[in-house]
This record gives structure tokens, C-alpha cells and sequence, in this order.
DNA sequence: CCTCACATGAAAGTAATACTATCAACCACA
DNA sequence: TGTGGTTGATAGTATTACTTTCATGTGAGG
């Protein structure tokens, strides 16, 4: 231990990065892990000082209020995410394979990975699934974009859409779909552990059904029947 | 005026019926207003209280927090949508026009329908598309469905799920499909109005790009090309 | 060895939020 | 002429979301 890789993320969601501190990353870790456990409604600053034996002060000096660590969080997950996405395709030439492999990894994105860092990833893509939302559905969406807050996000979608494109340079909506199938990929997820009625049961585990329902309708949505 | 409709919602997600009394009437308009203005973090019932000339004890009356206020608005979107849905394809006997029809109400849910209430419905949609997941996403999630908050969506994706089980009864995920079309109706709207690169641009209107977009992702997934 | 920057801790303070409680005024209706 | 129920007015409490100030420790450079 370890190579632990360095995601780097906008620096305009934090005040001082959190990653070159000992304070700052057991910030980040037991920050995951509380608003895993109590939701970031009710997470706040105070309550995680104290599960951290600091001050709030001291947290405040690194973001600017939760939502910023909620980006920074979220960010940084869409960025380790490119990184698995890169490292498990690149030498993948068939587009259709490289996208079905994508989509593996997004379904199964909620499993630790042992190769990387101290950090709970259950936890954090459990957090991705019921906060990352939230990160952007705001206000001040425009500013916090003006800012570039989303970069990482986009840059993912971008990344898979590109590889729509190759597979079928006609289509015309590769972005809205790639989106749409990351959203659905954690909405699902979500669903059938707390909305069940919102999806639907089979013989396959739910991980397998997600997959096999978000390859469907990727690929259909590339292969139209005959539209009119 | 006028015939206004009736919608009924869960009655726990209110304290004292709303539609009641004048006071209850005002507070949802005027919450629609405001909540549409400064978003769901920033909305206060002191804010509201001061902007209807009423006190903050008094809104307490009705609703629990603002979260349950936000259940109501959004659960009442879902009754009303599930209502025009049945007004205008109750006498349509294809599923698969049924289907379109629906989908054309989805995507179009936003404009004004003169034929309802002193609602500012522009602003309430707004409201649903920004703030409605938050309804769910929460720590309470399991609690909230318990008790049933989230009944009304549930309808809506059922009733949907129903025309197309009627139009491709081996379609393995009709509740999933429906989920996620619903979700990405709203989805891709915000995205176009606020981060354009999840999105894709065309000589369309948007509105029309949504459609056309969400037609092909549900008509793909219901006709495959040859699945494996 | 000194000191100087810098990170953190400790403590306190402020404004706003999220409520709850009490009581008086009023209005509807019996 | 009561009487129950709704609202308004006022006040109060606990928590949240920060900011400020100052003391302390630590490590890097001279």
C-alpha cells in the first residue's frame, strides 16, 4: 500500500484540497461514511467534526458548506469512474464490446474495488445514487457550470457518447441517451432496493436486470426497428 | 370559473387539507411561486408567511416541513398529469398511438393548460423537474413509501407500464422503461435549459428533441433489432 | 538553536432556520 | 348568546451555518 491513484478534480470545489492533508482525507472519509449513514439532509459540518475529533472551523477551512463536499465527492467518483472506464477498454477496438463492457462497470460501480484507496466505496456509490443529484439540481445550477462544477460529469458522459458515435455516427441524440442511461443506471439501483413498484422483478439478480434493461434500450435506441 | 378540477392526493402528506380553505389555497399558489423563484434550499414558511401576509405558525398548520409540502406539490403534479393522460387517450384503442399520445403530454407538460386552476402550472412543472426527485431521495425514503407519499407517482408509472405491456406483453421491463422515460422527460429539459452538453442540439425545438429522443429510446427498447 | 509560516484547536459569537407554545380575536353556526 | 374552530401575533427554543479571534504546536529554513 499503495499506489492509491490521484484523482484530481475542479479545484474550484474546495478551499484547500482536502487530498494533500492527513485532516483533509480522513475528512473525506468520514464524510462519506456519514452522510452515508444519516443522509446529507441531516448531515452537517458540526456533526462530523465531532465524529472526527476536530472543529468545525477546521472543516470550513477546506469547503465552503456541505454541497461543495457533496461536489467534490460526486466529482471525484465521476473521475474514478473515467479512470475504470479507460483502463478496462482501452485496448477494446470493437465499439459495441467497449460499450457493453461500459456498461458493466457502470451497473457494477457500487462494488469495492480493492485496488484502490482507504475510501468506502459501498458508501460512496450509495451516495452518488440518492445525493449526486442534488449537486446540480440547485439555483445556482448556471453559476456553479459557469464554474465548471460539473466538469467531471460531463467528461464522462462525453467520453461514452464519443464511443456511441463511433458505433453509430447517424444517431442523433448520444449525448441525451448516455445521460439518460447513467442517470437510469443509479435511478434503478434505487428503485429496487426502496421503490420497487418503480421497476420490475426477474429471475436475475438486480444488478444483472439493470444491465440487461440498460442494454436493451441502449442498443435499441441504436438499432431502431423501422422509424417512421 | 370555474369546474377546477378536483385532484386528490395522499391525505398524510398533509396536516390540514389544503384545498379547504382560502388560507390553503393561497399558500400553494403562492409556495409554487416561490419555490419556483429562489428553489427548494432557500425556501422557508417564514418566507412564504411574509410574501402571503400570514405568520409562519399558521402554514405549520398545514404541513409538516417543507418537504411534505414539496410531496404535495409534486404528488398533485402526478395526479393531474395522470389525468390528462386518461382525458385525452381514453378512446384511443392502439396502444402503440396511446403511447405517443402519452409520451407528447410527457414532453409537453410544461406549457400552460388553460383549462385548469389558478395554478402557475409553468411554475409547478418547473418545480417538478428541479426539485421532485428530492422528494425521494431521501434517508426517510422507506418510511415515506411506508406511509405511502409516493402513491401517486407509483399510479402514473403503473397506468403507463399497463399501455405498454398491452402493446408488447414479452417486454421484460415495462415498470423500468416507464421510470425511466418519465425521469428522463424531465431530465433532459433541465439539462438543455442548463447544462446543454449532457444533451444534444438539432434543428428541433426542444421540446420536439425530447419527443423525438425519448420516442426512439422507448420504441427501440419495445422492438429490438435481434437480441442475443 | 531560533523563528517564521502555517495548520489546527478552542472558544465564542451571529444570523437564520425549523420549529412549538400560548393567547387573543374573530367568524360561523346553533 | 355561547361555542368551536381558524387565524394572527408574539415569543421562545434548539439547531444550523457559518465567521472571527487567538493560542498552540510543528516543521522547514537560516
Amino acid at each position: 500500500m499503495s499506489a492509491s491513484l490521484r484523482i484530481e478534480v475542479n479545484c474550484k470545489l474546495y478551499l484547500r484540497d482536502p487530498q494533500e492533508t492527513e485532516l483533509g482525507r480522513r475528512m473525506i472519509a468520514e464524510s462519506v461514511r456519514l452522510i452515508d449513514e444519516i443522509g446529507l439532509e441531516h448531515f452537517t459540518f458540526r456533526k462530523l467534526a465531532q465524529r472526527m475529533q476536530s472543529t468545525e472551523a477546521s472543516l470550513y477551512r477546506y469547503f465552503e458548506n456541505k454541497y461543495r463536499l457533496l461536489g467534490y465527492l460526486v466529482s471525484w467518483y465521476w473521475a474514478w469512474l473515467r479512470f475504470q472506464i479507460r483502463f478496462h477498454t482501452h485496448n477494446v477496438p470493437a465499439a459495441a464490446l467497449r460499450l457493453r463492457l461500459i456498461l458493466g462497470i457502470l451497473t457494477r460501480a457500487h462494488r469495492d474495488d480493492p485496488t484502490t484507496t482507504e475510501l468506502d466505496e459501498a458508501a460512496l456509490y450509495r451516495i452518488v445514487v440518492r445525493e449526486s443529484s442534488k449537486a446540480y439540481l440547485t439555483h445556482e445550477v448556471d453559476e456553479d457550470n459557469q464554474a465548471g462544477l460539473f466538469r467531471e460529469y460531463k467528461y464522462l458522459v462525453a467520453d461514452i457518447a464519443g464511443v456511441v458515435q463511433e458505433l453509430s455516427p447517424a444517431y442523433a441524440y448520444p449525448h441525451a441517451l448516455i445521460s439518460t442511461v447513467v442517470e437510469a443506471a443509479q435511478k434503478q439501483l434505487f428503485f429496487a432496493r426502496h421503490l420497487p413498484s418503480l421497476t420490475d422483478t426477474s429471475a436475475d439478480a438486480t444488478e444483472q436486470r439493470i444491465y440487461r434493461f440498460l442494454e436493451g434500450l441502449l442498443f435499441g435506441a441504436l438499432h431502431p426497428p423501422e422509424s417512421a
